[in-house]
RNA sequence: GGGUCGAUAGCUCAAUCGGUAGAGCAGUUGACUUUUAAUCAAUUGGUUCUGGGUUCGAGUCCCAGUCGGCCUACCA
């Protein structure tokens, strides 16, 4: 009976509608908002840079971006645009944008792009301004976005629709911006060291150095299996032995395991191989490499540790610790290396640690060192000489042969980076390849001990998990905040 | 994989013991020519994740499922 009071076409409560049709009407009116073209002299950081102090209306500028706040007062109103450096706060007057214009700038919606000139100035309450004397709506935004203030929080919307993220929270803009500015700085500070940038093989026969368990896919055309690497490390020896004595890759490797806050299926690492080094060298490079990013990107060489409360110091000297006595300070014992497997066990469990009844004896003193002893090294700390059976790709050392020549750094109680006086023996290599492969010889990659037997200079090589780096230097709490796109499961059909 | 918590308007969140699903922002209409989460007036908007069940009555209780967070397991 109230029929008249409701119109079957409003569409007001439809904000996607609402904006098709504001849409329909700019073509009636002959503006293709996807066709304009506009170009911007400044972002707007650099346009608030240009502002100069006391003059106002003094420098013209072009600036483009998206809306995302608007207060409008009738014959005048501020919006704000989002660019790649910021946000810049517009100034818009119809006496100045034209009485033909300016009602259509009312009808804009927050979430469209505009490209607007005009001259900065500084408003009464203090913030650098342009004041727009013409504007062009380059692109038009169909669907509303997030809340102004609380911004999207939903996690599982923020991964999958990180644009959407990126634009309303600014926490995610800097972070992710800044896990770019970090990985291109590396490039750049390895270049100036004459490392060369190389890209291997990602679909690989057999998946080598390192023993996680790999993705595995096919090629039609030769009708063969591949998995993909699950790192970078046997291909860029390779180089070494061809004659590139530096060497590096950033890249992403791919691991078919558990996904958590410091997993993902798909991350990115850094490996440097240099030729005529070895571990020692590798510690300097790597703490002269976090150092530089600290001080270039971060702007600091202090960086806040949530989980302790600590302040990690990356400047100056880093602490050197030797593995064996770290063991035997935890377990209050000096003759720990020379204890029975009953009795490190024993001691380990009173120690609260879990023991597996099949794990060898390094596994037993490993699960201390990774759940009793790594957590608590938050300063950059190298743990050095790790046991053999930890990693048969580095050597072994000349004093103590139950030893590596190898460190890894901890910060944060974090493995942050290991590195490793890179075997170039074929012989000991191709044992412990044998010895580690077990039942699953066809796993060897026999081709790289070949290459082995081609004679590979002495080195040194280090690897640091990007994402991790990122996740201690920003602050974050989980690998996905430092991933644009971190792996999910595919939402169901609607 | 196991445990646990969660999913309500475009977004952020309420909803008492099982009893008419609400607010802010966004949207729509109107006022306002230096605002700062602008303000003021009016107003639209709901498959309460999905599917079953219990009940006179379910956002709320039970079962199953989907997706996610956290813990845990796996993980050089």
């Amino acid at each position: 009976m109230f029929d008249s009071m409701s119109d079957a076409t409003d569409i007001s409560h439809d904000q996607h509608a609402v904006r098709r049709q504001k849409l329909e009407e700019l073509r009636a009116a002959g503006a293709d908002p996807f066709r304009a073209h506009v170009a911007p002299t400044h972002f707007s950081a650099q346009a608030l840079a240009a502002y100069v102090e006391g003059e106002d209306n003094a420098v013209t500028v072009s600036v483009a971006g998206r809306i995302v706040t608007r207060r409008d007062m009738g014959k005048s109103q501020f919006v704000k645009i989002l660019d790649q450096q910021g946000i810049i706060q517009l100034y818009v007057k119809k006496d100045v944008i034209g009485e033909a214009a300016y009602p259509i700038f009312k009808k804009l919606d927050l979430g469209d792009f505009i490209g607007v000139t005009g001259t900065l100035f500084r408003t009464r309450t203090g913030e650098v301004t342009v004041r727009a004397e013409n504007y062009t709506l380059v692109a038009k935004a169909l669907r509303p976005l997030p809340e102004k203030f609380h911004g999207l929080t939903d996690p599982d919307q923020r991964f999958r629709q990180r644009y959407l993220d990126l634009i309303v929270n600014a926490e995610s803009r800097d972070r992710l911006m800044k896990r770019a500015r970090i990985v291109s700085h590396i490039r750049r500070f390895l270049e100036d060291r004459d490392f060369l940038e190389v890209e291997t093989p990602v679909l690989q026969s057999v998946a080598g150095g390192a023993a996680a368990r790999p993705f595995e896919t096919h090629h039609n055309a030769l009708d063969v299996d591949f998995v993909l690497r699950i790192s970078l490390e046997l291909y860029l020896k390779r180089m070494l032995v061809g004659g590139y004595d530096r060497v590096f890759e950033i890249g992403r490797n791919f691991r078919n395991e558990g996904i958590s806050r410091r997993h993902n299926p798909e991350f990115t690492m850094l490996e440097v191989y240099q030729a005529y080094s070895d571990y020692r060298g590798m510690m300097v490079l790597v703490k002269d490499l976090l150092q530089s990013i600290c001080t270039n990107i971060l702007g600091t060489t202090k960086i806040p540790h949530a989980g302790s409360g600590e302040e990690i110091e990356f400047a100056g000297d880093w602490h050197e610790v030797p593995y064996k006595d770290l063991i035997r300070e935890k377990t209050d014992d000096a003759g720990w290396f020379e204890r029975a497997k009953e009795e490190k066990a024993a001691k380990a469990r009173e120690l609260g640690c879990h023991v597996d009844p099949q794990w060898e004896e390094f596994e037993i003193t490993n699960e201390i060192f990774s759940k009793l002893i790594e957590p608590h090294l938050i300063q950059p700390t190298f743990v050095t000489h790790l046991p053999k059976e930890l990693c048969p790709l580095a050597k072994l050392n000349q004093d103590d042969p139950t030893v590596l020549d190898v460190f890894e750094l901890i910060i944060g109680g974090m493995e942050i980076a290991p590195a490793y006086s890179e075997q170039n023996d074929p012989d000991v290599q191709r044992a412990m390849f044998e010895a580690q492969a077990g039942e699953e010889q066809q796993k060897i990659d026999h081709d790289f001990l070949t290459a082995l037997e081609h004679g590979m200079p002495p080195a040194g090589g280090m690897g640091i998990g990007i994402d991790r780096l990122v996740i201690l230097l920003t602050g974050a709490e989980s690998i996905r905040d430092v991933i644009l796109y971190p792996q999910l499961r595919p939402e169901a059909e609607a």
